[in-house]
DNA sequence: ATGCCGTCCTCCAACGATATAGATGTTGGT
DNA sequence: ACCAACATCTATATCGTTGGAGGACGGCAT
């Protein structure tokens, strides 16, 4: 691989003439700048990101953190953070923290020490992640979907969790249920402390029995950690006649543990479900969702860490993406 | 963040000897081992993994290039190659090449000017992509699921399409269908071809009525290309009485176009899958499915690549994991 | 002709690490 | 007591790039 200084003597210039050419950081005279070009273009250079990055102490790529990625709402993010990036010559280095506080603080090492020029992240849990050593590198960072009570004043995508989650409860309280349980994920995410807020608001403001603690089922966001949480809240009270359950990777538990009871969606039991996943309208019947904009979400996030400014300034952005009821026939009104 | 020279400066030695100490190269006085590694301890160094891999000319990073970070098989897979190279120190850089032999290009170009040390990729079409910047930057290399035409000698793990895909056609036979339709993947894809030959291969044999061209519907590996491809066979020959579809993301728009057109699984039509998709049992009736080792096919190509040999030499390896069909209710016995 | 100034280059020192050559000190044999 | 051999350290060049200091040169005013 042609270096630097092989433009540079292939042109009959210095190194730092080239550099300048490329980068355009002072003028260069017209003459030089063709035939620097030209040795460029005729050598395939290309500068090493490594060197680039060693010297100027920050390199061109992002970093983003997920907490989950075997769940596809976080891949549609990602597929939205990955269009603005590319468009802007970014490469995006793409990590999964499993969930896990410690394999997150892992990858914020490993992008500092790589001087990573921005990370959006998932946060793995709300009370324990910790961005400082992101922050003190004066690193770029956005929160996406979830928030970290460290840090209020980092930049956040999130999507209006409570106001979604109101949506559902309040239409399975408006098609005549009463007995609503709730299938959430873990209390240290702030999209379940959120989801859990908007469904026991509804409850009290608008429920016929109020808020019923024994009701709310709390576990992994996994198909698993929803089949537990289900069995939970059934258990607790099997006269329940509505679940709410806040995320789609949960929800394909309830139907199974739902089912295991012998008990039939929309007759039986009504079901509404945050995430509008394919095989949701598939199943028998069709369940009613609470739509996400997922790929809005990211580009967004993009577009925030392209702006790149400092965190704790002033025009901090907290942006909240709103989410759309879609009905199916899993919430039929009760007669 | 401290430097290696500021260990060096605390320790009382030179940068040359906190190197050796912390690499192991050569031997070094216990004492003065000692003295550094306190110093090292005292001030959390970490070395700047950007000097190092510009001086080694190699970092310790690992990329993976999958070719669609939105289908489930392929984060399962995932899953797979990060447990072991964690384990192994080496951080993974995920990559999204969205099945374009372009951005697969970019990626390749990326890994090598960031001197990555291993490399896993699902090749993003069978005939065009090509490795040849890996290999000659000396870049082990392992494919996995997909392979590519033009590098026979690389070394990959991939499951035993072929047979797969015999197993689910001569099992639709078996149960008595006779008008037996493919929806499978993009020509250009290996695991399309080998399914569609496995398909082929058990109707010549042991099909009443051999193999109808018409019958099979190539389109992409998503929803929407399965209702495409679904839509084709099915204008083609409205009597086919069963469909065999190599993925579980097209079986998502396989399902939708059957039902669109008044037809029930399991009783008008038969359905079989690859991929064991947790949805796939949720619906109605449960789909029969070609399950694959996901995660054992990530691991297996992780310890490949742990063992970095160079690609060409006698001992390539080519893995073929099995799968497994595993029989549900939409493949009834005909009567 | 001289001095001054602006323009545009080149030279060189970093960035942080490692590998090699060479320096230093210690041990042991004669 | 001397020298060889060995062990073990330091000094330094290097990886590829960029930024700052400084120099060469031409043009213009005096």
């Amino acid at each position: 691989m042609a270096t630097i200084r092989d433009v540079a003597n292939a042109a009959g210039v210095s190194t730092a003439t080239v550099s300048r050419v490329l980068n355009g950081t002072t003028e260069v005279d017209e003459h030089m700048t063709r035939r620097v070009l030209a040795a460029a273009g005729e050598l395939a250079y290309r500068p090493n990101p490594l060197g680039r990055a060693l010297r100027k102490q920050r390199s061109d790529i992002w970093s983003i953190l997920v907490s989950d990625i075997e769940n596809p709402f976080f891949t549609s993010v990602v597929r939205g953070v990955e269009d603005v990036a590319l468009a802007s010559g970014k490469s995006v280095w793409l990590c999964n923290t499993n969930e896990d506080v410690g394999r997150e603080e892992i990858y914020i090492r490993a992008a500092v020490e790589h001087q990573i020029s921005g990370v959006v992240v998932a946060t793995a849990s709300a009370a324990r992640s910790d961005f400082a050593p992101l922050l003190d590198a004066t690193i770029p960072v956005v929160l996406i979907d979830r928030i970290a009570d460290l840090h209020p004043e980092i930049d956040s995508v999130l999507v209006k969790n409570e106001e979604g989650a109101a949506l559902a409860t309040r239409h399975l309280i408006d098609r005549g249920y009463s007995r609503i349980a709730c299938v959430a994920g873990p209390t240290d995410v702030s999209t379940a402390q959120q989801r859990v807020a908007g469904y026991t608001d509804q409850l009290q403001r608008f429920g016929r029995d109020g808020v019923d603690e024994r009701l709310i089922g709390r576990d992994e966001y996994t198909p698993s950690g929803g089949r537990r949480a289900t069995d939970y809240v059934l258990d607790a009270d099997p006269r329940s006649d509505a679940i709410f359950v806040a995320a789609a990777r949960m929800a394909i538990g309830a139907v199974e543990a739902i089912r295991a009871r012998g008990l039939v969606i929309g007759s039986d039991i009504a079901l509404v479900t945050f995430d509008d996943e394919p095989w949701t309208s598939l199943v028998t019947p069709p369940i009613t969702v609470v739509r996400q904009p997922t790929h809005d979400l990211g580009t967004l996030a993009a577009e925030l860490l392209l702006r790149g400014r400092e965190p704790g300034t002033a025009d901090d952005i907290h942006a909240q993406l709103p989410c759309e009821l879609v009905v199916r026939d899993s919430t039929p009104a009760v007669h």
